[in-house]
DNA sequence: GGCGACCTTCAGAAGATTCCGAAGGGTGTG
DNA sequence: CACACCCTTCGGAATCTTCTGAAGGTCGCC
């Protein structure tokens, strides 16, 4: 089998998994598709193709990586078209996004905590919820400190 | 606004964010009723009626609930029904599924790894993945460690 | 200012989820 | 051992998502 059409398999598998994991499919797509080519950066045009989908929905799955943070826009002199390619940070932002999940749920169980009458069971729960993602909430941004240190101190 | 409709209101809320961060509807709902509820613990029939929904899609909500460890069944003697309550660790068992992504996704960046040529981009980009992955494999359960530590400290 | 290249938006089709309600199985009781 | 109660399973309907293909917008160039 080519090389390429190894690649290819591959970024599908890889897609399919990150689809599993709550990622719209063609955003997985086109994810795989930048993590497994050789180009330096990737257009829409050729990423239509690669994947054979259609413009549209590149497009829109562009535009959705892009807002995550995993996406930046190349410049590319004397070309018109956009040049996109992963940033090198790309896994680290996916996975702080869940950092504002962890804000909303620690702003709705305060939400909750107010409304509750105090020694209701209700308002252990809500407390235990609080609790623990406030502990998070804390502890994620000094976690991707640490992991940004180990990796720049290995560089 | 009578109490119980206003818990019945926010308990829908709830539901709805963790809907949008990826539960499925009808357990996310609920759990929502788990966590409001001034029960000690809710029954099959008790839920589908809160809820308004059939005995069919609460048990099957249930039944995934379980599965990822959130809830707990209470035996309850001289009852025939299943008496199910929240886990005290719920959001923990919640967020380590997390657990569970972060270790295929490492297992999916060394497979690329191991079929990519040395020096080429996909390597290098595929090599970035995966130092983050299993960063986070070995740090999110000392994370948890702490967070049991601490909560512990403070009962 | 017209043209060509490129990107985005959008309506509708195709596909996947989710829910209900009925049927069926299991278990304890009289 | 027949019944009552409770839970689960499953087919099909309803709903929501996601994709395509086409139309339209923007920008630079001649």
């Amino acid at each position: 089998m080519p090389a390429h059409d190894d690649a290819r398999r591959r970024a599908e598998e890889l897609a399919l998994m990150l689809s599993d994991l709550g990622m719209q499919r063609m955003s997985a797509r086109v994810m795989a598709a930048f993590l497994f080519t050789d180009r330096p950066t990737l257009t829409l045009g050729e990423l239509a193709e690669e994947l054979d989908a259609s413009q549209g929905s590149v497009s829109g799955a562009l535009k959705s990586l892009h807002h995550v943070g995993m996406l930046e826009r190349v410049p590319v002199p004397g070309s018109r078209r956009d040049h996109h390619r992963l940033r090198r940070d790309a896994w680290e932002r996916l996975f702080s996004s869940q950092n504002e999940a962890v804000r909303r749920m620690m702003a709705a169980a305060a939400d909750g905590i107010a409304a509750t009458e105090a020694d209701s069971p209700a308002r252990g729960r809500l407390q235990e919820m609080h609790d623990f993602y406030t502990f998070m909430f804390r502890e994620l941004p000094l976690l991707f400190e640490r992991w940004r240190a180990e990796r720049d101190s290995r560089d």
